[in-house]
DNA sequence: GGCTCGTCAAACGT
DNA sequence: CACGTTTGACGAGC
């Protein structure tokens, strides 16, 4: 480790980066300069067509209740059927066992009801009084993102085998879904009521049948890469990898094979049993058969050669490929865990064992399949950076923000000898020489304990649309255009769980050298889709023809994306002015963020407000969930000008050839 | 096909 | 915070 006095920094090498960007403004032409901002409506610059102001041409995560409706009469929704459609998520249990709901789930008056909407031309309160309070029309919303990425009507071939395409898609939905049915529960329950919106999402896209690799094969799963993360078992259903829901063996029934035996496809070594997750180098894995355990009083008893043991057998004494998915705990949410699909293995030996309970347990040793890429051992490595047990090469700056973040960020190169990208002043955020001024001012919250779900009081929560935009984890699950997050009026804590744009990053990010694309970002801990990553730091600046600055981020860019989030083409065009950052003398980790034609992070517009002043940011998200040391991108967006583009070289099968 | 059963969930409460 | 409780979905096997 080299100790940070050791570097001068005023004599690293200058090396341009491979991101240059050449602003240009394609502002209409009454568009001004940040110096004097005009107090007008916010003018909406579509990128992809000529909508009508205001309107978007889709917008997926519209509560689909009445309420919103009259706030936004122009919108329609398609396929909405009240009462066929209607998935109850919390009507069955009342209605069945009214008397023995738990405590905590909301079944009255109590909670907020999502219906609680402010109506905004007559500042009264509207509630449906209807009795079925609890019922939240969501199949609506999941129907219009399976139309939005393309799912409908899955063909049977992609339902069977898919790619790597549909597989993102499909999880891509059941997140974006999955969140904004937390958001909804949060909103009405504070905390949360018990449902599983993991489980109504998968069960509802099971029956629509939007999932793939439904054909269960031995060996590698298509679209579905070794070292790909998951953080819910109702993920691997879905895109095949593992479906049982909970068992830990998934197999080819013995009815579906040529020769009636069973044969085992995949397991999940989750801590259930007393698995042996092998020391060295990861690469060695004594499972635990299944059976055994009365789930109801705990009584132990002989496993039995049958089901998933017998089907390991099987492929032992065929010498097959087992898929092996890692559980590990999620310290990020301590009861949580993330799945690592960590490649193919082979068993070598199977034994019974007692155990102390004088039972008897079937044991699998699996041996990892060489020439793979590394998965679980990454993990593994990383655990052995932050123990102190293995020491790091490469490292030339254990915090390249010398402490400006909370969260040290390394500065890497095992690739080269570079000594670090050019000199540049560290800064967390973005700086503006003037706000931008509000036509109307903007009270703060008087959210003393950090503002809550439900809280329909709350002007923080209602500049959101009535909803918390993030969740109790920090992932976004708002679909909103832009974020309204509390700001210095307000007087919540900083730690407000609506502040999360402004407490930097909460991964261990590392700036590195890549092979072929100059410096880039990752991430040393792995990241849920929708957690925020960083802010875009630097100075707000109106020239936008500087060629020699490399560091520009541009939001007047064309922003179109295939895989990102549904609105992202239209709405985060709603800044009011147009908005270039330049990171080049100071900036954050941002600044080294490459282009991807087929990025894992995207950004949003946080409008940090107060009083009549307001403070635009940018904020990147992930888009799905991020493997440890895979590294962070974000498409640019294309140059409507066409001038000073770049040659791509993400390397992905869409790639657009060229980067702005 | 309907039914039962068992299963290395996930969230919340204590 | 490790453990129990609660509510579950899935597929195998009958």
């Amino acid at each position: 480790m080299n100790p940070p006095s050791s570097i001068d920094k005023t004599r690293v090498l200058d090396v341009k980066p491979l991101r240059c960007l050449s602003p240009v403004f394609t502002s209409p032409s009454d568009m001004s300069s940040v110096s004097t901002p005009q107090p007008s409506p916010f003018v909406c610059v579509s990128p992809t067509g000529p909508f009508p102001t205001g309107v978007s041409s889709f917008f997926p995560f519209v509560a689909p209740n009445e309420t919103t409706q009259q706030q936004i009469p122009s919108r329609v929704l398609p396929g909405r059927c009240v009462g066929a459609d209607r998935l109850a998520v919390n009507e069955t249990t009342s209605q069945q066992t009214p008397t023995g709901v738990r405590p905590g789930r909301s079944v009255g008056a109590d909670g907020v009801d999502v219906n609680d909407v402010q109506d905004s031309s007559t500042g009264r309160k509207k509630k449906k009084l209807n009795k079925p309070m609890e019922v939240v029309d969501v199949e609506p919303l999941l129907n219009q993102l399976i139309a939005s990425f393309k799912l409908v009507d899955l063909d049977q071939v992609k339902k069977a085998d898919g790619d790597k395409e549909v597989v993102r898609r499909i999880l891509l939905v059941f997140d974006l879904f999955r969140r904004r049915m937390t958001q909804i529960d949060e909103s009405r329950n504070g905390s949360g009521s018990g449902t599983r919106p993991d489980l109504i999402a998968s069960n509802l896209m099971r029956k629509k049948e939007v999932r793939t690799n439904q054909t269960k094969r031995i060996g590698n799963v298509s679209g579905i890469e070794v070292g790909d993360i998951f953080f819910f078992r109702m993920e691997l259903c879905l895109v095949g990898l593992h479906s049982p829901s909970m068992s830990g063996i998934d197999y080819i029934s013995s009815k579906l094979t040529i020769d009636q035996e069973p044969l085992a496809v995949s397991i999940v070594s989750a801590g259930g049993y007393d698995d042996d997750g092998g020391g060295g180098d990861g690469d060695l894995l004594v499972y635990t058969g299944q059976g055994g355990v009365q789930r109801k009083d705990g009584k132990m008893f002989d496993q039995k050669l049958e089901g998933g043991n017998l089907a390991l057998e099987k492929s032992l004494h065929r010498g097959n490929v087992v898929r092996v998915i890692r559980g590990v705990r999620d310290v990020a949410n301590p009861t949580g865990k993330i799945y690592i699909y960590d490649g193919l293995y082979k068993i070598r030996e199977s034994w019974v064992e007692k155990t102390k309970l004088d039972c008897n347990v079937f044991k699998y040793k699996l041996l990892r399949v060489p020439g793979q890429p590394e998965a679980f051992k990454v993990w593994k490595t990383i655990q052995q950076w932050k123990d102190g047990v293995a020491s790091r090469v490469g490292v030339i700056l254990p915090d390249l923000t010398s402490g400006a973040e909370s969260q040290p960020v390394c500065l890497v190169n095992d690739v080269d000898d570079e000594k670090g990208p050019a000199y540049f002043t560290y800064i967390p955020s973005l700086k503006y020489s003037k706000p931008f001024l509000m036509p109307r001012p903007s009270p703060g919250c008087h959210c003393v304990g950090g503002c809550q779900p439900g809280d329909s009081n709350c002007p923080c929560i209602q500049r959101n649309g009535g909803f918390l935009p993030y969740s109790s984890l920090g992932v976004l699950m708002s679909y909103k255009t832009s974020i309204h997050e509390c700001y210095s009026a307000c007087l919540c804590p900083p730690n407000c769980r609506n502040r999360m744009s402004q407490g930097g990053p909460r991964v261990r990010l590392e700036v590195f050298k890549t092979k072929n694309r100059g410096w880039g970002l990752r991430s040393r801990d792995p990241i849920r889709g929708g957690s925020f990553i960083c802010e875009y730091a630097g100075e707000v600046t109106d020239v936008g023809n500087d060629s020699g600055n490399n560091y520009i981020f541009d939001a007047t860019h064309i922003y179109e994306s295939l895989e990102g989030i549904p609105d992202y083409n239209d709405e985060s065009w709603k800044v009011p002015f147009p908005l270039i950052i330049s990171a080049k003398n100071g900036g954050n980790v941002a600044r080294f963020m490459n282009h991807s034609c087929s990025p894992n992070v995207y950004w949003k517009l946080v409008v940090r407000e107060s009083n009549n002043e307001a403070y635009y940011h940018i904020a990147f998200f992930s888009i799905r969930h991020i493997p440890p040391m895979q590294e962070l991108t974000y498409d640019y967006g294309i140059d409507k000008a066409d001038h000073r583009r770049k040659q791509c070289l993400c390397g992905s099968l869409n790639c657009r050839r060229y980067f702005y």
